[in-house]
DNA sequence: TCTTTATGGACAAGCCGCTTGTCCAAAGGA
DNA sequence: TCCTTTGGACAAGCGGCTTGTCCATAAAGA
């Protein structure tokens, strides 16, 4: 009877889960200077034609946190700033080569993590659970919570 | 077939809008001073017979953080501290009565945040839904993750 | 029982991610 | 052309967390 609760409990600690997951599997591959927290920068900078102030609204932070956040990954070489065609003061951010590793590490190591997830399930279920929960989740970015 | 990054992303949204929803619920029940790492605090001291160590371990902090969190919530009237009946170091913390509306109010809020998902799903398929995802889920304390 | 080691908790200092506040130059609408 | 909006930078500060140290009590070993 208590579904609702026992579902918000699930969710989050699944969450938790594979969040913890999908970083130590990244730190493993190599990318030890990464965080959680970085993951949904590069997911909004890989989409594309991402400025500072885009990074900010998508992360749900302020432009100076975003500023920061963006100087320390052009730092550690993950992505790079490239002058906007059409705005003087904007500039448009991109991923290198490595960021874009660090991505593909990324995608990678959540599959790892859900794999044992789906075996334990079964295609069929796992399918389905998967068509549920996106008639669940609301449209929007993906951005750490807590 | 892609399902499992698919999975990860739905998770992860989820996990994020509950936790904000059910923060913002709280907050306009008139506990504006609660913040969502809280609500995982709370968790554990509702369990019963926890000291700070023990607090420390179920939100995977350090012992002076956690110290730190117990410290603003007995300030703030949520939490007290009492002897420990067989260690005269340690001291047992225990919900007061605001304490134990808050952590009430945070259930209502889950059960709201919930329901339309559940509608939308129907109770069949929801049933199935928290049926898997228990299946899914590892043992452990819910924390923060990111 | 006495000695050693482990543990709950407190104090201090410091880091880091984020905030507010301010400013400037470029862009864009009236 | 003026006025407002917006992308970005600089500065200061806060809060949550860390490491490091210490003490008193507990628990374990001789």
């Amino acid at each position: 009877m208590d579904d609702a609760l026992a579902f918000s409990s699930l969710v989050l600690a699944l969450s938790g889960h594979l969040v913890q997951e999908i970083h130590t599997r990244v730190a493993r591959e190599g990318f030890e200077d990464l965080r959680p927290a970085h993951g949904f920068a590069f997911a909004r900078i890989s989409r594309g034609d991402a400025t500072t102030a885009d990074l900010a609204a998508h992360l749900g932070v302020t432009k100076q946190a975003a500023a920061q956040l963006v100087e320390e990954l052009v730092r550690k070489g993950y992505v790079e700033r490239r002058p906007h065609p059409r705005d003087a003061r904007a500039k448009l951010l991109a991923l290198t080569g490595s960021g874009l590793a660090a991505t593909r590490a990324a995608d990678r190591a959540a599959r790892e993590a859900v794999a044992p997830w789906r075996e334990a399930l079964g295609e069929e279920r796992f399918g389905a659970l998967v068509t549920d929960l996106a008639r669940l989740t609301p449209p929007g970015p993906i951005r750490p919570a807590w």
